[in-house]
DNA sequence: AACCCGGGGGG
DNA sequence: CCCCCAGGGTT
């Protein structure tokens, strides 16, 4: 059974495998890292240019150790799932003075860094080190669940130890790198999520879920996250040359990014500043400039609804330690979310 | 084990 | 509108 999906794959590889990406044979470990971090739950076409921008400005993992955090966090803005980027910074100051700038070189020892898990552990330890450590993303899951028909669900204890053993015991032994690139690639461009091309696929033959007509119904998933509303309600607190502005320190979305001041409700408000704004601003005199329309977006968990609404002040206040008074023209300097920045880029800028 | 964390693209 | 993406951390 082995040998013969193993060898299909890699024989794949070499004669049908044209996909073609900057971080592909790549051993150094610092730029193996930064690309497995950025594609963690992140399509590689979104990935590419962050990870071409990161390796132009921080060529080593010296000039990441060295950068100011909102620099780092200005340049991972709009990626999302920003943990991410706390753990990057973390673990490359870890890394270039605890261990003079030298990544770890075992997947037990890969493993123990902030931000990295079972897969990059072992994406790390065999695109860089050449161990013979099986990768397994949502690439893997969906290739074997097919070709060996498991319906064991993915996201749960059983399922994860079920498909890394299998994983492991299908990696070739002279060639784990090339065989863990193999397999990602031919999840992503023919054992596709939908509409896979199981009419040219050299493992159609042997594929349980093809043979049975099963395709499309594996791998199983488990969790169903609920959808929650929330409706934000920005006040653009201005001067003549500046703003106010917070870093959002809770654990919440957008931890570590910058808002303005704002109003949360878990439903639609009608004039959200009448019984905000006197409260906020006591004694001060101030206008609205303009009220937006609804903006919203959708997460994978929430959808996000709000306003923006720009009100004018004729000189500074005081709004308490968290709020910054920023200049507009600096504004490009903090890292904002989408849900902001589309507003910014359309109707305040 | 359950829940949380973004944003974009495809059907 | 729902699903998925080179997952990981916290509770």
């Amino acid at each position: 059974m082995k040998a013969d999906f193993t060898q299909n794959l890699l024989e794949w590889n070499d004669f049908h495998n044209s996909r073609a990406l900057p971080w592909k044979g790549e051993t150094n470990p610092y730029k193996v890292w930064l690309s497995e971090i950025i594609l963690q739950q992140t399509r590689v076409e979104q990935g590419l240019a962050y990870y071409q921008r990161f390796i132009e400005k921080y060529p080593d993992i010296h000039y990441l150790a060295k950068a100011p955090d909102e620099e780092v966090y200005k340049l991972w803005e709009g990626l999302g799932y920003y943990s991410r980027c706390k753990n990057l910074i973390e673990t490359a100051r870890l890394i270039s003075a605890s261990h003079h700038g030298h990544f770890p070189n075992t997947y037990a020892e890969i493993l123990k860094l902030k931000g990295i898990g079972p897969y990059t552990a072992a994406a790390i330890a065999s695109f860089a080190f050449k161990e013979k450590r099986a990768v397994v993303d949502g690439n893997v899951q969906r290739v074997l669940s097919r070709y060996f028909g498991i319906t064991t669900p993915v996201d749960t204890t059983e399922g994860k130890k079920l498909f890394s053993g299998i994983a492991q015991a299908l990696i070739d032994e002279n060639a784990p790198a090339a065989y863990n690139q193999a397999i990602m690639d031919f999840g992503a461009t023919i054992c596709k999520p939908r509409n896979p091309l199981c009419n040219i696929c050299v493992q159609a033959d042997d594929c349980e879920a093809f043979r049975n007509n099963f395709v499309n119904d594996v791998p199983v998933k488990q969790k169903v996250m609920k959808i929650k509303t929330r409706w934000l309600y920005y006040f653009i607190i201005e001067t003549n040359d500046g703003v106010y502005i917070r870093k959002r320190e809770e654990k919440d979305i957008w931890q570590n990014l910058h808002e303005f001041v704002l109003l949360e409700s878990h439903e639609e408000i009608t004039d959200p500043h009448n019984i905000f704004l006197g409260k906020l601003l006591q004694h001060q005199s101030y206008k609205i400039l303009s009220r937006s329309d609804v903006h919203t977006q959708q997460l994978t968990h929430q959808r996000i609804n709000g306003r923006f609404y720009r009100v004018g002040l004729t000189g500074k206040i005081s709004l308490g330690k968290n709020y910054k008074y920023v200049k507009k023209i600096n504004l490009h300097g903090y890292a904002f979310p989408r849900f902001i920045n589309s507003y910014l880029e359309k109707e305040f800028y």
